[in-house]
DNA sequence: CATTAATGTCGCCGATCGCCTACATTTCAT
DNA sequence: ATGAAATGTAGGCGATCGGCGACATTAATG
């Protein structure tokens, strides 16, 4: 799912306290913020301060990735597979006994 | 790539910026911010507004996705494959002409 | 080297923040 | 229905924001 504004953002957040059990006052606790602060950035607010709401995705043990051109991405699963030279294996099946 | 904390944030859009060429006026002007929000949110300022970093990365067509436990997450390419109702393909299948 | 552009820093200013306490309202279980 | 918990709201407060203009300091470019 892509956010793209504060109240998207707010929201996921209140349905990942409810997800957990938790009061605001509960994750106001756990993100180092006062609860007000929780009621402000569940119904959106748009001057929020960036830092806590890190603190609060941290809280909530969310996870935050940013996608796009120009950014550090590293290849999925970069598996390194061993490539065979193919010169030496015909060299081997040629000269069997070398 | 995980984000975690404002600087992180901020060294993203700066090389989201640079990859596209853009000047710090010119991303301000883009994202309708002043070019000190730039310069300061780039230096990772913890209390940048919430808003206007959604309006940066808007500018800078990147998009940020959150996961965790509880997080609405279409599973990926929700395909729709079309089952076959067994009972009537063997009945079909034993009952030829019905 | 000289010029120009890009970036970082400063102070001013009104506006807003976020915390607090307290209260109002809603939700929920009994 | 009743009480308790959860949530939303208000005012007060000091602190900080972010835009602006003006410079200082680095990069770039010729």
């Amino acid at each position: 799912m892509k956010y793209r504004t504060p109240l998207e953002l707010g929201l996921l957040i209140r349905r990942a306290r409810h997800a957990r059990g938790m009061t605001q006052a509960d994750l106001a606790r756990a993100a180092g913020v006062g609860r007000q602060w929780i009621v402000a950035v569940e119904a959106g607010k748009p001057r929020a301060e960036l830092g806590k709401a890190f603190q609060t995705l941290a809280a909530l043990d969310l996870s935050l990735s940013i996608h796009g051109e120009g950014i550090p991405e590293p290849p999925s699963s970069r598996i390194r597979i061993a490539v065979p030279d193919i010169e030496a294996v015909v060299g081997a099946h040629e000269n069997p006994g070398s």
